[in-house]
DNA sequence: GCGACAG
DNA sequence: ATCTTGTCGC
């Protein structure tokens, strides 16, 4: 798919944070930004303890059938510190060019991160969403920022992401029961309510939705294959 | 200054 | 996030 360039990655974190804050203006998550894909993808990356490559990968399923539909993979290395906050200049670089693989383009594009629920408003589905064109969701395991009740503990229960100033900013969703909620944010072109809708229907099974679970798995178990032929011929 | 802190 | 074995609970 087409991807905008918007800024140059190779930024320190202080002109980073001053990009995030000029992006975040052109961000869309306005209520009644409904959206009916049929192609619903995820993106991940896996990275090794010890110095060496990053794998990004990103899974294409049928919105319906949750069939698995395409997988693409991008290796590279990956430069920028983790700094919370700051995730996207880490990762995004090398997502990018596994999501320029892909055609045909999808619907919707899942994230294991933050959407708008981010200190400045731009986490890392925000941003790609901007690169991208795409609707995108952030589906993070933790919170970064923001106050929440607990949700119920029925699946699908689901308890409002509160700012300081009373802004709702996502949801702490139970896609499980007996297990802890995961964090939904709006990252662009779509709003809370159907980004909840969808996190929900591609999660029948685990805590994780299928599409960000299955591509966990694919950079994962790519990674470990690429180690083991890099190994052997060395 | 102190605590919090996506992956 | 990654590393890493067994173990506790629904």
């Amino acid at each position: 798919m087409k991807i905008h360039s918007l800024h140059r990655w190779d930024v320190t974190p202080k002109e980073a944070i001053s990009i995030q804050k000029d992006l975040a203006r052109h961000i869309n998550t306005s209520v009644g930004l409904k959206i009916s894909p049929k192609l619903i993808a995820g993106a991940d990356i896996s990275l090794s303890q010890s110095r060496g490559p990053a794998y990004a990968g990103v899974v294409v399923l049928d919105a319906n059938t949750l069939e698995v539909v395409a997988e693409y993979t991008q290796r590279g290395e990956i430069d920028f510190p983790y700094v919370p906050g700051l995730l996207s200049f880490r990762e995004a670089p090398l997502l990018l060019k596994a999501f320029e693989q892909i055609d045909p383009p999808p619907d919707l594009i899942m994230l294991d991160g933050q959407g708008i629920a981010h200190p400045r408003g731009l986490g890392l589905a925000s941003h790609l969403g901007l690169f991208l064109d795409c609707p995108t969701v952030g589906c993070a395991k933790s919170r970064l920022i923001g106050d929440h009740r607990e949700p119920g503990t029925k699946k699908g229960s689901h308890a409002p992401l509160k700012g300081k100033n009373g802004e709702t900013l996502g949801s702490a969703l139970r896609t499980r029961e007996g297990c802890k909620p995961i964090f939904v944010s709006a990252g662009h072109k779509i709003d809370l309510a159907s980004a909840l809708e969808w996190v929900l229907r591609v999660s029948p099974r685990y805590r994780i939705p299928e599409p960000t679970r299955l591509a966990h798995n694919l950079v994962n178990r790519v990674r470990k294959e690429d180690q083991g032929l890099r190994a052997t011929s060395r």
